[in-house]
Formats: structure tokens, C-alpha cells, sequence
DNA sequence: CCTATTTCAGTTAAACTGATATTC
DNA sequence: CGAATATCAGTTAAACTGAAATAG
């Protein structure tokens, strides 16, 4: 082993709860976006389709609220939905003032398709979890965390699957070389006559 | 009540996992980057202090890996630390390829008082969790975020104070009214005489 | 030769703040 | 008039991809 010198003063980063839920956050997100992004939907957008998606129809403000952001960039991706059909405006039956967003008909058709990948998933991680959480809050988030490693249970090959099936018109993902090796390996593995 | 038209295809995002993960990491990021803003240290650079405060001297890449972006952007990451004199890179002790990084005395004095400011808030959210934690994940991480609400336990107050401790040199934050109208409320409360 | 690391460079998704008009 | 909303605009933090040199 290597042994090199460690400061005193160290603590690990994975008990702090800030750093593990940012952790928890990335792995669910890069699943989360993979889908999203192989139906043509940036993550932001998937976002707003997910709080749409409660069949509610919503001001802006309050769009902004749920996701977390402020108005004006709620307010931009709301437009980017409104342009690529996924999304429309109506008018708000009392105040003039405020006009409602709500999910079309494409809107649903494409958020329930990422709904049911991303379930599928989910299943695979409460599976992995098992039963007994545990009893700290920490604990939960950095062993959740630790399961999921990248996202996909430290599946290599999964991730470079997934990366593949994005729409590459919006943002041509760059495949790091252990995922691509894993990736050739494991469809070597499945078709032998290559 | 409005009793607007809910469709019935409709869920609460707060059922998903991702959502929910992701709700709570940024309530967990404001309150971490206004405690790393007030110290003059950006969020992303923070998660980079956090992981180097285990007290173990890591390699760029390591550091990439550690805090879940590419090798690039904690490159970057780092050198803005290695400038302001928070951490400094010094050399593998048998590759000579990898340059290693750690902190600076200086780096330790600020994660100390992060950390303080940091561990303080955690204490107050475990207690407000209380003992029983449930039996999903998704239900914790709801639960979580729903008692943190914005970072503050909706404490507006609180929540705009700790916003004009920023060292507004790095982004001067705008205070929504909501937030001005809550901490000036407070204020006087604590100071009559004004 | 292959793999990992470092690091230069350009690009972009996605947030931010500022400011104004409008409606309740 | 005060507060919330919608929406114009510009800006920026912080990630991304591409690519090259270097060490094991």
C-alpha cells in the first residue's frame, strides 16, 4: 500500500449531508437525462414535464416554484416545450394576469414513456436496498448513493447503452473509454459471431 | 376553491425518485453555497474543499471522480482554489505522471468554519426529522426536502440573512420581496428602537 | 500498444440578475 | 399602492466535448 501521510484533521466527505445528497442527485440525474434525452428532452425540460405531469395545469411562477429555479428560467424552458408541441398555454379562468401551462397529448405520450423507464429502474434500486434502511438520514443517502455508483449500479456497459440512445441532435455525449470498453465487451459477450 | 380540471393520468413528481433526490440536493446547495459564498468560495470549489478536508492528497482525475464531473472541470476547479491559496498541487511520491493536490493551512481554516456552519444546520434538520425515519426512500427524501423547504425550514428571514452574507464580489444574489419583506420583519422585531 | 492522467481549448445547457409592464 | 406575475434582456458559473502530450 501506498500509506500516504493523511491529515489529522480529516473527515470523510460522505458524512456530511450536503455532499450526499449531491451525490444522490448526479447518479439519479444522469440516469434521469439519458432517458429524457432519448426522447428529445433536455433535463430541465424533463423536469417541468414531471410537475406538469401531476395533470394540474400551472402559472409559470408556480412552475418555478416546483422546480425549484427561478421564474425567467422556468419561463424558457416553458417555451421550449410550447415550440416543440409538448406543452401549451391557456388562459387562467379567473385572473387575467396569469397564464397556465398543461402538458398536450404529446406531452403525455412522451412523458409516459420516460415514466416507465424510469420506474423500471427505480424497482432495480429499492430491490438493491432492501428492506432495512437503516436509521440515519446520511447513512440512507450515501449507501442509496453507493448502490447506484454512476447511476446504473456501477454497470458499465448499461451506462454506454444508455448514453448511445440519446438524441445526439442535442447534445452528443462523449462515451469515456472504460464505459465504451465495458459496452464492446458485453455486446461481444451477447452476439459471438462478431 | 378553483377545482381546476386535474387530469387523470396525472401522479405527484414527488413519487419519483429523481425528482425527489433532486429536490433535495438543491435545497441542500443553497444552504451549503451560502455558507461557501460568505467565505468567498463558489459551490463547486467548495465540494472540492470538502473532499480534499478527508485529509488524503488526490490526484486530478480522483478528485474528478469524487465530486462527479470530468477530469476538465475539476481541473479547472482546482486551479481557481490554487490561486486564491486554498490548496496547492505537489508531486506523486512513485508516478511521476499524476500531479497530487491537498489543502493549504489556509484551505483547512476555511472548511473548518464551512463545516461549523454547515453541521449546525444538519443538527437542526435530524432534530426535526426526528427518530423514526419511515420505510421508503422516496418517502424520507419527500419528507427531507418538505421540512427544508427552501434550505431554511421556510425561514424566510433566516434565509435572506444568510444571503446578504455572501461576499457579494462572487454574485451578488437578488433578494426576492418575499425574502427582503420577511428578514426586514425580523429585524425589527429583534431592534425596536429602529 | 493500451490505458490513465494532465491540461489546452472551445462550446453549451441552464441557471442567474436586472428591469419593465401588467393585473389583482 | 403593494404584491405577484409575465417576460423582455444580458450575464455567468459550471458543466460539457474535442484533442493532444505524457507516463506507466
Amino acid at each position: 500500500m501506498d500509506e500516504i501521510e493523511r491529515d489529522p484533521r480529516g473527515e470523510p466527505a460522505t458524512e456530511r449531508l450536503n455532499y450526499t445528497a449531491y451525490r444522490l442527485g448526479r447518479a439519479f440525474n444522469r440516469v434521469a437525462e439519458n432517458i429524457a434525452l432519448a426522447h428529445g428532452v433536455t433535463l430541465s425540460q424533463f423536469f417541468v414535464l414531471q410537475v406538469l405531469g401531476e395533470g394540474v395545469p400551472l402559472s409559470n411562477a408556480g412552475l418555478a416554484r416546483r422546480t425549484f429555479v427561478s421564474a425567467q428560467a422556468a419561463h424558457t424552458v416553458s417555451n421550449e416545450l410550447i415550440e416543440v408541441g409538448l406543452v401549451e398555454r391557456h388562459d387562467h379562468p379567473t385572473n387575467r394576469r396569469v397564464r397556465l401551462v398543461r402538458l398536450t397529448e404529446q406531452g403525455w405520450d412522451v412523458l409516459a414513456l420516460c415514466r416507465h423507464e424510469l420506474r423500471a429502474h427505480e424497482v432495480a434500486l429499492v430491490d438493491a436496498l432492501g428492506d432495512e434502511l437503516g436509521d440515519s438520514l446520511v447513512g440512507i443517502l450515501d449507501r442509496t448513493a453507493g448502490i447506484l455508483a454512476g447511476g446504473y449500479f456501477g454497470d458499465d456497459a448499461a451506462e454506454a447503452a444508455a448514453i448511445l440512445k440519446r438524441t445526439n441532435s442535442i447534445r452528443p455525449r462523449h462515451i469515456p473509454s472504460r464505459l465504451a470498453a465495458a459496452h464492446l465487451r458485453a455486446a461481444r459477450a451477447e452476439d459471438p459471431a462478431d
